[in-house]
DNA sequence: GTCTATATAGGGATAGAC
DNA sequence: GTCTATCCCTATATAGAC
């Protein structure tokens, strides 16, 4: 796996992993063929075995990446300091900044999950268990100190979530609904870093 | 196609079709296989090719019925008389009966989209250039004429979808998140219809 | 219409030379 | 480490009997 190499080029190991990430990312498991990821590599199919051995083995590289990038983040903004306003802002500007620059990973990864509901406890298992605990608690502290509408914190997580992450998983066909280019469509969500937080703060400030 | 049968019988096209969609639902057309169909179907390969000719054919037939059971009903729900909070109520409970009803299709109908968008023209066009206009004029009239706090009525369209639909796409984390059983999550979907609207109201409302 | 048997191709994986 | 050639299984699809 080490080779030496020159100071500007990237070693067959680095130029794999860019291309399996590529094509599984388009195409998912079963859709992506081997012989693509070479092709876009430059570089022959016994090269994915001598590396990775087999196709399964690769993959696992791509989908581990994925979820660290992912999900790794979800938990970290999920528990910021502050106030709830100040969370959830922090968490939607943070999170809507990794899904422009990622934006297949959403729906590689959920596709996945679903297709493969165990792989959920491969990886995700140790993230899931320590993921939302301080933002529940304040929830519930704000809740009962009424300074906040009274909200099942389980919806709160689901929700800011879901506005967040859905606009990648429905990419197409949002562009299609509002006939968006590329680039109209990254501005779509780059104004959500603004009016997600304003939507949700809304609906939880007291009146 | 057509074929003599007992009464409570279902004829064989039928039968293909049932375990095709089971088949299609959970694997995609990608990790599908023809014999797992005709296995679930209870016939052999033969048939399937008798009856359909292909892979894409059947796959076709899947999709089609999975976008009409979603797309079409969208379209229905947003566009309903009467007020905003009335058209919001309206929409997210019987988009979430769907939902429950049909907890597979959201996953399988925007993975395939993901990986091929160029079915989205083949499936969807005409539906989607006919969907929300209602709807956005009717907010853009409330905006206008001070009822509800401003909103893009791309955003409120975007982030009402989202909410309903997003639980059923990360169906296994959200279980796994929460330690939820099938039965458990049905019933936080099911609370979900009350949830989701006064979520909404209260973030639109002026205060 | 339904079955068994088989053709054909595609794709993952390996052997072996360099 | 990298390549070419090839193996071999799997999956779609077809042929043909009943």
């Amino acid at each position: 796996m080490v080779r030496k190499m020159d100071k500007y080029d990237i070693n067959t190991e680095e130029r794999i992993l860019k291309a399996a990430k590529s094509v599984f990312h388009r195409k998912g498991m079963y859709g992506a063929r081997m012989q693509e990821i070479a092709d876009e590599a430059g570089i022959n199919k016994a090269m994915l075995h001598y590396y990775f051995r087999n196709k399964e083995n690769l993959f696992k590289a791509v989908f581990r990446d994925a979820v660290e990038k992912i999900f790794i983040n979800v938990s970290k903004f999920l528990e910021s300091e502050g106030t709830i306003d100040e969370s959830i802002k922090n968490f939607v500007e943070n999170y809507i900044d990794i899904m422009i620059e990622n934006i297949y990973l959403p729906p590689f990864i959920l596709n996945e999950i679903n297709q493969n509901p165990e792989k959920l406890s491969e990886f995700f298992k140790p993230l899931l268990e320590s993921l939302p605990v301080q933002l529940i608690k304040k929830i519930l502290k704000e809740t009962s100190e009424n300074k906040i509408k009274p909200i099942d914190p389980r919806d709160f997580i689901i929700n800011i979530i879901s506005l967040c992450i859905f606009p990648a998983i429905a990419k197409p066909i949002v562009k299609e609904l509002f006939n968006m280019d590329d680039e109209k469509f990254i501005e779509f969500l780059k104004n959500r870093k603004k009016s997600i937080p304003e939507f949700i703060i809304n609906s939880i400030k007291l009146t």
